[in-house]
DNA sequence: TTAGAAACCAATTTCTTTTTGGTTTATATT
DNA sequence: AATATAAACCAAAAAGAAATTGGTTTCTAA
């Protein structure tokens, strides 16, 4: 015959886990024995204690984590953004989806804001990177490029979203593939395209800025694989 | 006897490494060969090699870094975003600005990406945030639907930058103005937005989520403004 | 006195191993 | 037939070991 305990065993097990709890002196960071040492401990199978475990997590009085382990209380938030803990975890193609994600939206409120002190930097961006002699010096009026449309936002965490966003791409490694011209050729497909995304910025074209963006960063995006698919094959 | 070349090595030395700087295709990261390498390389002994690397350095050309190597340009300063200092420059409504630029798009991005798992876990958080006992765990339950939304791009670093926008939206003082009911009230506003933007997820209808996100977010930012009008109104 | 080679140091990276929550599979057990 | 259990397996993360690298010291030789 069953008693009642048996009728609900997973439930002997959740007051016997909330039991332990409020008895253990548990560390500082407020982490837990592993599952398998506290199944032993408590004598029960791992599978009976992970939906105990469950039922505390949903209740969020806990939070779990693989190879982190399980810890009581809530989640913590990250009082830094880890420019480099972001680039391990990130990749070129996640970047990329992330700028498609970002950059567009940004133009499109900078063609809302921008004031035309910002609009003639853009301008200056423009004309160096075309008279930019080695690919550093127009990686470089690009970036800047970039950031101005950011700064035109007059909104100081859009700027500093997109300054996360733009270091990870750095610290992102693209498998250094410096191929073709040593120089940037007028014909480089990046100056008409960030023309456009001045001139809609210029004419208060929030949409048009939207789209001038994103199909720039779509043309980089399709370079950058095509980049990858010779690398790959001369490799 | 004694060459003017002779008489001055290092400068020798230093040109020398000019020239291999100005035709060597560097990495991506300017990195370059260790110096045990490069004074091979050169043919000079790595005493002299650095004396002329110390020269290069001091007129800004490189910077150093035990372990890590030596680099053209210059030294990069911030590896951390800042939160707390984001958010001493920004504002609630610059909060709430960014987030009506940032967030509709990352919905957008989710409705094409989300998993069912994912879709379910938002489902928990419309429910649990309905049952919420009191304004605390309401806002627990909702921050976790936003960040699951966010996850459901499956994108790191789109994750990491709606981190970033929380960690400020919570560090940036709003003035503590919580009016009004105890506890969220059947009929508060964000229940039925809320389920909205879960919906148009489930259904893949991308320009649906991030209307409705849009749609959320411009009604939150209205109570705010109302509140803010009455909490100066009565103070 | 100076230059050069080697050894040494500590910061950093890279590679390997171990740990850990999550998941699957097979075997009992009831 | 259903469920619980144990074991194996997986990938994320941490921990540890080994190798790399700029900086410094020491010793030798010219």
């Amino acid at each position: 015959m069953l008693t009642p305990n048996d009728a609900h065993p997973e439930k002997t097990i959740v007051t016997q886990l909330r039991a332990y709890l409020a008895q253990t002196d548990l560390p500082e960071d407020g982490r837990l024995p592993p599952e398998r040492e506290l199944s032993a401990a408590l004598g029960v199978s791992r599978t009976e204690l992970r939906k105990a475990l469950d039922v505390l997590e949903s209740e969020g009085q806990l939070w779990r984590h693989v190879g982190k382990g399980t810890f009581v209380g809530s989640r913590p938030l990250d009082t830094f953004a880890d420019i480099a803990a972001l680039a391990r975890r990130s990749n070129p193609a996640e970047v990329m989806r992330a700028r498609l994600v970002i950059e567009p939206e940004i133009a499109r409120a900078a063609a809302f804001t921008a004031t035309p002190a910002a609009i003639s930097e853009m301008r200056l961006c423009l004309a160096r990177s075309r008279q930019a002699d080695t690919w550093r010096q127009y990686e470089g009026w690009d970036t800047r490029l970039h950031r101005t449309i950011a700064e035109a936002t007059q909104n100081s965490l859009l700027v500093g979203l997109f300054d996360t966003l733009n270091a990870v791409r750095r610290a992102v490694t693209w498998g250094r593939l410096r191929t073709a011209p040593l120089r940037p050729l007028p014909s480089h497909h990046s100056f008409t395209e960030h023309e456009m995304i001045v001139d809609a910025i210029e004419h208060r074209d929030m949409a048009g800025a939207a789209t001038a963006m994103r199909t720039h960063l779509q043309t980089v995006e399709r370079k950058l694989l095509e980049k990858q698919m010779r690398a790959a094959n001369e490799g």
